[in-house]
DNA sequence: CTGAAAGCGCTTACAG
DNA sequence: CTGAAAGCGCTTACAG
């Protein structure tokens, strides 16, 4: 009999592990039970009544308690698992003011990035009890603030992910605070206390950007930002002219043009920068979508990329191999920041900083086939 | 003044406004209110101790109950209104049963498809006081439905979205109404009582590009489908074949390949049609994304877009632009889709059938680089 | 048209 | 280590 375990949360953030209603073990009065209970979830009543304790033992075992006798914890499990019982999370959280549920709360139209973002908070969530809600918004708008404050407090939230560009607004955090909601900051570089952050530190991707078209030989390289508002763009510059240093180089403000992130503003702006009669022999964009637009641009002005222009993009995402050339990008783990960041929204208590360097969640270059040495002569 | 209003929902569907509480006007001993919830949210009680009336009485207004007298009901608005109140989620959950959650279940891994949809959904959600929360799964899993199961149950959600292809299993909706839970299914086809579809009807979508691949004189036309499993790819099949049924052309079953709807498959069923010596002129993809697998086999065999070969596919997601040739494919309005389905699945009374026709909510053919007629001779 | 009582399924605060 | 009482903020069922 195999037992696909279900499992339910406590405020500290555990989980312990029962088996499927379906699935318990054949026990005396095991069928009598079961039918009692097929139009009719139990409930800490239920628990306590067969179990013959009160329902506040019931409850601190729910919670890990540790202030609960041995054999009666093990009789109560029994209890909980034979009748199938899971805590109510509505119940709970109506007592607890706060409810089980996080949410996220971004403004990055990329759907790669959202979905990515949202498979890692529940690969953290996973047999917490905690369930994802989402919610997209506008920083820009006038009711920005309140909306995400009503949300918050309408749903008395457990807590909230912000994700860039939320995440370096700093009206939020204050009014979170206010509110008493925790929450996590994604950003790519640290803005808060380091319990508040998920540094992605964009910076090293940049680096290995640049150290990658240094060393392919390139020296007029031009960058596309993304806008001035991002820090991830100005995170990812500082990369690039660290990685162009080590090789003695430095970037030229003439081949660096401003764009938005978008398609269309990567083509716009590789259009600029390759009119030049002194054109860049490769370009850096600062993400993937506007690395597809100098493509785009590269194939209008019969550039032949890589042979006569390099490009390199950032993200990685989907986009980067259905191109064509397929696109040298610097990779970001996005999933793997997202369980970090719900990881460490439900468990408070583990120490900041353990895990800062594991390479797993570090930006890393990608080499495919956009990429070359520059054009002799 | 203005009044950036926000609402919340009653069991069946509608809402009322009220604007935020750093807003409300200045009123008699407005002050005063404002001080007292300053640090705790006004509850029920609050407004029926001000306003003079039971909390019963509160509660029915809070649910559009006709049966207050509307000198009652102004009141009680008017009190609502000045303190911010705004009722509690989860105590009205408890209380009722279920929750004011939705879900969307889903297995498609098309990051695009998956974030469209959830702004369809929000987007019909929008001012009602549900929430979404996201839940993707794995059909093939041994726990899939007691996942499901588990997930809607503990939630006690009020309805679920299911799209494609976990709407097309038919061990889902017994056991969401075995357990009373609301559901509607996105399929290409009808596969239950109306009001429990949103059909999306892609054999539409699949005779528009059958019809324009014909009427470019293509007569050796290939298919590239997804797996058998998936109604969408019989459904854009018989589309074509009737597409071109018009122009008094069959499909060519040597020239259809089985794909399952990704970029490698894509790229594998073309090299096979591609190599053979009587080569299909046009391909149509069941979706972009083999779309772009076949773009890029084209490419490998030195075969040329739209010159040698069209090219047509089937989503115009994002991806449809960024590839070169921009593709040709067929629009499909998943973001109004997912709208319809919430709006439906919030106010059922809403009668089915009325938005049937609605071209917004239909499939249809953008025509861009990656089809031309077919080569000379 | 309105309300007092009981209850939804949990936890907190207190007591022992 | 355990429990009885009160409460979280609402709604249902009943009564008038």
């Amino acid at each position: 009999m195999s037992f696909r375990g279900h499992s339910f949360a406590y405020p500290s953030g555990g989980k312990f592990l029962m088996s499927d209603e379906e699935e318990s073990g054949p026990q005396e009065s095991g069928r009598s039970l079961r039918d009692e209970f097929r139009n009719r979830r139990p409930t800490i009543n239920d628990v306590a009544r067969l179990t013959g304790v009160s329902k506040k033992t019931v409850s601190r075992v729910i919670n890990k308690s540790p202030a609960v006798k041995e054999d009666t914890r093990e009789a109560i499990l029994r209890v909980m698992h034979e009748i199938g019982y899971a805590p109510d999370p509505q119940a709970r959280g109506l007592a607890f003011r706060r409810s089980f549920l996080i949410g996220m709360i971004y403004d990055n139209p990329n759907p790669q990035y959202v979905v990515n973002m949202q498979q890692g908070l529940l690969d953290g969530m996973r047999g917490t009890g905690f369930e994802l809600v989402v919610h997209p918004c506008d920083r820009a708008s006038e009711t920005f603030l309140s909306d995400v404050r009503n949300f918050v407090e309408r749903q008395k939230l457990f807590g909230v992910v912000l994700t860039p560009s939320v995440s370096e607004d700093e009206r939020v955090p204050p009014m979170l605070r206010e509110i008493g909601c925790a929450f996590i900051r994604i950003a790519s570089v640290s803005l808060d206390e380091p319990e508040h952050m998920i540094v992605t530190r964009d910076h090293l991707g940049g680096e290995a950007a640049g150290r990658h078209l240094a060393s392919l030989g390139h020296s007029r390289i031009g960058f596309i930002s993304g806008r001035p508002s991002f820090r991830s763009s100005h995170e990812r510059r500082r990369g690039l002219e660290a990685g162009l240093a080590e090789h003695g180089l430095t970037l030229d403000d003439s081949l660096v043009a401003q764009g938005a992130y978008t398609f269309e503003s990567g083509y716009d702006c590789a259009r600029t920068l390759l009119e030049r009669a002194d054109r860049p022999t490769a370009i850096f964009a600062a993400n993937d979508e506007m690395a597809a637009g100098v493509l785009q641009a590269a194939r209008s002005l019969d550039i032949r990329v890589p042979d006569q222009l390099s490009v390199v993009g950032y993200d990685n995402f989907q986009l980067a191999e259905r191109l064509w050339p397929r696109l040298t990008t610097v990779h970001t783990p996005t999933r793997e920041v997202g369980r970090r960041a719900s990881t460490k929204l439900i468990n408070p208590q583990i120490a900041p900083g353990t895990e800062q360097d594991d390479p797993r969640a570090l930006p890393s270059l990608v080499v495919r086939e956009s990429s070359a040495p520059p054009p002799a002569g």
